[in-house]
DNA sequence: GATGAATGAGTATTCATTCAT
DNA sequence: CATGAATGAATACTCATTCAT
């Protein structure tokens, strides 16, 4: 028996494109739904056909971007055999223009800004950061194994690379990506380096450098 | 003989006051002019007597919130004499939850996304920054002439540590300020350190952490 | 197998019947979309639903009031087989109270009024002359050919009835239409026929009456 | 006992000015107090206080405008000793682009619209034609004394004449004024002259040109 | 004489949404 | 599956006006 074709999902997936760049070219107070269904060339209601309420809709588009995001993620690290240049290599990566370019900082922003006054999406935002926490704590973990690094808590230094890169790009939306984007890029990986190398000690160490 | 009070400076201090209330706790999307006055208990109307229009009241609302960071940072800093202690206490400060309640950071995220759609608020949204970064230059320029920490591009030294506790800021958002939020502010502050230390060097540092 | 009936034309066709109504009898400046709405018992939004703005459904309404005038022209003059006849009756309709009436003066000068500062307005009003002038045009043209009327450029002549007609109506609002109007009516007539005369030249004719 | 200088009448004739001009540029709709008052550097209570509202001010507008005609009318006429001159030279003057410049035609028919709606107003715009009608109606009775135009209704000629002007004008905002505009007015300055030349009856006349 | 504060009614338009088709 | 009709609440903003100073 078979059903008429199912062209939800593309459909879904179609207007979701739409509403990520109406969002991105138009900001939030502009991304209605008149507007999103004028870009498919579509009546606004057939995206409540779909998606049943703007904010059903909303959520899926945060969905979309945890997708966008582990979709550009995922694979090519893998190919990189010898242990310190597949850190090097991710290392340059987040600290990099590339890395944020996936998703639009704006969208990505807007997700976020929602979040604060809506827990269902927090918690959806929340987990793209899943997608880049869970592969990098595996990663530190090995290089543990190896002896590579030292040893410390492998999420927490997951944790701190991250937070170390999203106040990269945050303060580049701020500052723009030129030069001096670039300089701050290299010190933070400096930065996250030291943390890996033998003798640091987050905890224990002093405020006097020099004494 | 007073002349009749101004109130305008008053007035439109209360009405940034409120907008900032409705801001933080209703969210972007709600902050209408008419919440605004009815939590004033005023006519609507009396906001465009002050501002001319909701995007004047918006540019306004960028700049008292960048004074609120200054009221917030300037002073009692210098009242540490040592050097060292000042540079722990800064750092402290930076990289803990105090600091960033100064302002609501819904309300901070709500001005840094209106940002991305509209110049005037980015360029004022940046001025928020020259209330930490100058200052801060300043004192590790201080602390470079003591031989405290190394020489090296102050100015890019401030960065840094600026986007690291942005970094701090914006990924504890999200995962929340309880200890995995603490834990990281530590390493942060450890990896700033590390920077400042003799020996580091950010350009020239290999990735290879043990050979 | 009817399908869904198409109220769009219907709809549009209604709400001008009801603004031409609501800017006869309370003007220009009150004349708005809420009290149109009001007058047809139907949401404000609505008529915005069909026309966008207030400014297409204006132009709408100056394309449907030189419909009105084309319904009222067309058509009763040519039944009159007698050329000289006609000519009459086409005279005496133009300067007299009864042509005027098809459309509400004040309509119609609200209408020409708003051509002063929308260029798109004043091009659609200006239509609603080609009504007149054309059938004027090509009646006086044929005049000329069966020797009733003396040669002259017909187009000419039609403007110079048409302006004439005019200042009757346009005088008309300001001194009402009693016997005063009546009498200027007869005069107007009977300065048109003269120029239609045998003997007459707008270009050559000397001011001094008699001499 | 030297009164404090009466500002008033000054100010309030500066204010009409301004007036003029912002309904000149801006049109009916736009014409707000405060365009005015800010057109004057002026705060729009101060209209107020010295109108004490907008319609009593707009009363004074009308008024305005029948002064400026007024005052471009009278006075050179009658320096022209000839009457067959004068004739010519008043006819000239009422059939040409120059006349209608005296007062901006859109302010002049934004004063005639309202009087649709406000018959204060209607009343006031009518007194307008006096200062046209009642010169031009003894300018013919005289002539007619001098045995140079035939016997008539000396009101009657002058408000056709005064009818054939307006029609004029009123075309002329539609049409343009280009060479359509002057040749209509020489067909009408035509006609008008046929109206006063002997044998002309506009009540007798038969409509069969030629028999 | 002139300003500024404040109001409240009113403006066109946008928005998400429902329902019938 | 998709559209069009219709709604009603909400939006920023304009307007004329009043009152106190």
């Amino acid at each position: 028996m078979a059903r008429p074709k199912d062209k939800a999902p593309i459909r879904k997936q179609e207007i979701l494109e739409h509403f990520y760049k109406v969002l991105r070219d138009e900001g939030l107070e502009r991304a209605s739904l008149a507007k999103i269904a004028g870009s498919m060339g579509v009546h606004p209601s057939l995206l409540i056909h779909y998606f049943s309420s703007k904010e059903q809709m909303t959520l899926a588009l945060v969905d979309y971007i945890a997708e966008l995001y582990s979709e550009s993620y995922i694979g090519w690290v893998q190919e990189i055999a010898d242990p310190n240049k597949r850190l090097d290599a991710i290392l340059d990566m987040l600290f990099s223009r590339d890395w944020m370019e996936h998703v639009d900082q704006s969208v990505f922003h807007a997700c976020h800004y929602l979040g604060f006054h809506n827990d269902e999406i927090k918690s959806r935002f929340k987990a793209i950061y899943g997608v880049f926490r869970e592969p990098l704590k595996e990663e530190f973990k090995s290089l543990m194994e190896l002896g590579l690094i030292r040893e410390m808590d492998a999420g927490l230094l997951a944790d701190t690379v991250i937070a170390m890169t999203e106040g990269l790009d945050f303060y580049g939306t701020v500052i723009g990506t030129g030069g001096r984007f670039r300089g701050i890029g290299k010190e933070l990986k400096s930065a996250a380096l030291s943390l890996m190398a033998e003798g640091a000690s987050g905890s224990g160490r002093e405020t006097g450098v020099k004494k």
